[in-house]
DNA sequence: CAGGAAATTAAACAAACGTTTAATTAACTT
DNA sequence: AAGTTAATTAAACGTTTGTTTAATTTCCTG
């Protein structure tokens, strides 16, 4: 299923991901792409077939599939429905930070909606997560743990927005939330573990029984 | 200092400010919006002096400013400090979904940082608007309503990621969220209000004392 | 109604775009 | 080592890009 790259491919991959998070797809040149790689222009369309095709690959090699983390999860009788749902929390934030750069290109993607297939892939991943954690949800209320009436879109919405709102504001929360001058990679953990505690807090207000 | 324009100028602004959104910036070329317009390309570079100075004029004409709306608020004596907070949440949702164009616009800009008279308005309207809301939490914390550590940042993430990410998925709302099939009108009212309920749920969550 | 400023136009501009071509080099197989 | 395929290249392709030009029309004032 999964298409094997070569190295050189491997570094258009990368180099196009980067430059399409930082300036589009529309501001990126095949010749940006190509001289930053160090690799000659004509090898884009040599190897994927067009600059939109080179997206479409992007989007396949990184799209988000929360299905078997899930699954482990629910097979899991160790863990109640808040720790699994915490887990699966945990899981979205460091998969979306580890991937900062393609979620910065997938958020432009959802607004500019101009490729049919990737608006197709996009649609796929949604409806497969959406699922899988409605699956989660419905374990923990029929534990009588989670309350009966959920907005999951509402819920998701709130989880990926404040992870992607965190994540494009990176810089301008870095700039006004390091007091003590950390390093990049310590001031990512913190946050993190900031961002985990928010959100886990947010999600426990949502599914407890009260209000 | 607002600057007054004619309805031709006004005519350009709206379609930019439509075809920005909908292919964005780069996506998007002077001969599209003059086209659409039915005016003539020329008009462009003629009335605003180039593209990305068009641009700039559709982020000035929207800017987000909530000062007003918080130092009425504040003024309030009838409201206790949940009840303000609550008015300036719907007053962001309101805002928001008002100018649904320019925020899938503003959502595109905050990624791509290419103009840096784009990345200054935004980030004086970042700033401006986090001292009005961090004045209306200070409040709330002298009269012992709120508790005292919060993260203005991620609790504002969480505010605009949250309906951003409704913003850029509502035609994938709509489709799985619409049972008795409202007109577009209904449907963003209900939606409106479910998401003005989830938010408030969640702020008071945040500052509440409790954990 | 004459005259000068503003608005509007079609055409032209060079630059940049994604893609293709044809020629050359590299790699691998027999 | 010859022969075949794959990889790589520089150059050229036709479009499209944002902007400018110079000519024309419209508008308003005196």
């Amino acid at each position: 299923m999964k298409p094997e790259y070569s190295a050189k491919q491997l570094q258009l991959l990368d180099t196009a991901e980067l430059l399409f998070s930082r300036k589009g797809f529309d501001g990126t040149s095949v010749r940006d792409i190509a001289e930053e790689a160090g690799i000659n222009t004509a090898m884009i369309s040599y190897y994927f077939g067009s600059k939109e095709k080179l997206m479409e690959a992007i989007f396949e090699r990184r799209s988000l599939n929360i299905r078997e983390k899930v699954d482990g999860l629910l097979k899991n009788d160790n863990l109640d429905s808040f720790q699994k749902l915490y887990s699966l929390l945990d899981e979205y934030i460091e998969k979306i930070m580890q991937q900062k750069q393609f979620n910065r290109i997938l958020l432009c993607e959802q607004v500019i909606n101009q490729n049919p297939a990737i608006v197709e892939m996009m649609a796929k991943m949604k409806n497969r997560n959406l699922s899988s954690i409605n699956d989660l949800i419905r374990r923990g209320q029929k534990e009588g743990l989670f309350k009966k009436q959920v907005d999951i879109h509402l819920m998701m919405s709130t989880l990926i927005g404040t992870i992607t709102h965190i994540l494009i504001n990176l810089e301008f929360y870095k700039s006004s939330h390091n007091p003590g001058s950390l390093s990049d990679e310590e001031f990512e953990r913190v946050l993190k573990k900031k961002l985990s505690v928010h959100i886990k807090t947010i999600f426990k207000a949502i599914l407890s029984h009260e209000s």
